[in-house]
RNA sequence: GGCCAGGUAGCUCAGAUGGUAGUAGCGUUCGCCUGAAAAGUGAAAGGUCGCCGGUUCGAUCCCGGCCCUGGCCA
């Protein structure tokens, strides 16, 4: 039976923003209170095997012999997506609960975070219907199935942008399949008892410069290796995976579209670019405790949740 | 010291035979987002066009001088 006394702690923030070692040193100060935690991964890009350097995964040293769950879980070849990480990372979550563990959900990726907190249903999926919009996308181009959209469902066209495909076709698929769309997403409203969601701030000049040395340093760790690697286990063929900052643009450089250094420079400002989304993105969540980034951060979590499992 | 090339958006640059300039790239700011989210997508702000003077109805563009940067030659 899960103990409603455990806390689900979230540790948000944008990348390079020191999440994963304040979520082991969480869990190190947790132990020592003889709380056991183990971290849930809800990072979109960590799930895949041999995305390491790239993504900044992880290493066995750096877990600290905490157990991270959800990390190496699919092929390049697959494709994670949203709803399925719903799922596991709620098992995952009520695993821990179930066993006395506090589950600390880490990562950046914030809708990921946003449709495992929240009350947030998704609409299934059909391969044939989608193969099939797609086609017609590649025939009529955005504008037009956009028009079509439009013909059918007005409020739902009203959402999407014309030029954009992507969210067109989805919103069509979702109409064929159960009659209606809507384009809202839902409010902050938490679908699972005692969240403490924290976030790392870190000034963003600071942050700029971490992400800088930071790619830097996975090109001098071999990320181009890694790549190519994967280039031969089907990564080009991932309809995810291939699309990871530094996968991208390694690959374009391997095929002959850039020079190595402008993928690099691109990795990073692109890097740059998708912290600041991340940003954006958990600034509009009002629930959210915003900590500095570094050790203390750590410390400050922990009280909060000795607070919440010693009693009080 | 002489010659040459430059000084235009925060940065790198484009451009106009004189009517106050660019859908530029990067950066900045602000949005949207329901099965690809490290993805996709929209918008905005920002420039006394090096400084001073001249010609002109009008100059960032032409002329003169000056300052600064880079290169070449002494």
């Amino acid at each position: 039976m899960p103990d409603v006394n455990l806390p689900v702690v979230a540790l948000n923030g944008p990348t390079a923003s020191g999440k994963t070692a304040v979520a082991v040193k969480l869990t190190h100060l947790l132990a020592a209170s003889g709380i056991p935690a183990e971290v849930v991964n809800a990072d979109s890009m960590l799930v895949y095997r041999g995305m390491d350097i790239g993504t900044a995964k992880p290493t066995p040293a750096e877990r600290g012999g905490v157990p991270h769950h959800l990390i190496d879980i699919m092929d390049v070849t697959q494709s994670a997506s949203v709803a399925d990480f719903q799922a596991l990372a709620r098992a995952a979550i009520a695993d821990c609960r179930a066993r006395g563990v506090v589950p600390l959900l880490a990562g950046g990726s914030a809708l990921y975070v946003h449709a495992i907190l929240d009350d947030f249903a998704f609409p299934g999926t059909d391969a044939a219907v989608r193969a099939r919009l797609e086609d017609e996308l590649a025939g009529v181009g955005a504008e037009a199935l956009h028009a079509r959209l439009a013909a059918i469902s007005p409020e739902a066209a009203a959402g999407i942008l014309p030029g954009n495909a992507r969210r067109t076709v989805r919103a069509l698929e979702v109409i064929e399949l159960t009659g209606s769309f809507t384009s809202t997403l839902p409010t902050w409203d938490y679908a699972l008892d005692g969240v403490l969601q924290f976030g790392l701030e870190v000034p963003r000049d600071v942050l700029d410069e971490r992400i800088g040395t930071r790619v830097h340093r996975m090109w001098a760790d071999g990320l181009v290796a890694e790549v190519r690697d994967l280039a031969g286990r089907g990564l080009r063929e991932g309809r995810t995976a291939s699309r990871a900052l530094g996968y991208r643009q390694v690959l374009a450089f391997l095929d002959g579209q850039t020079s190595e250094d402008a993928a690099r420079e691109a990795t990073i400002t692109g890097t740059r670019r998708f912290a600041r989304k991340q940003l954006g993105w958990f600034r509009r969540d009002p629930r959210i405790t915003w900590l500095p980034g570094g050790a203390d951060a750590a410390g400050a979590m922990a009280s909060a949740v000795r607070g919440i499992v010693l009693g009080g």
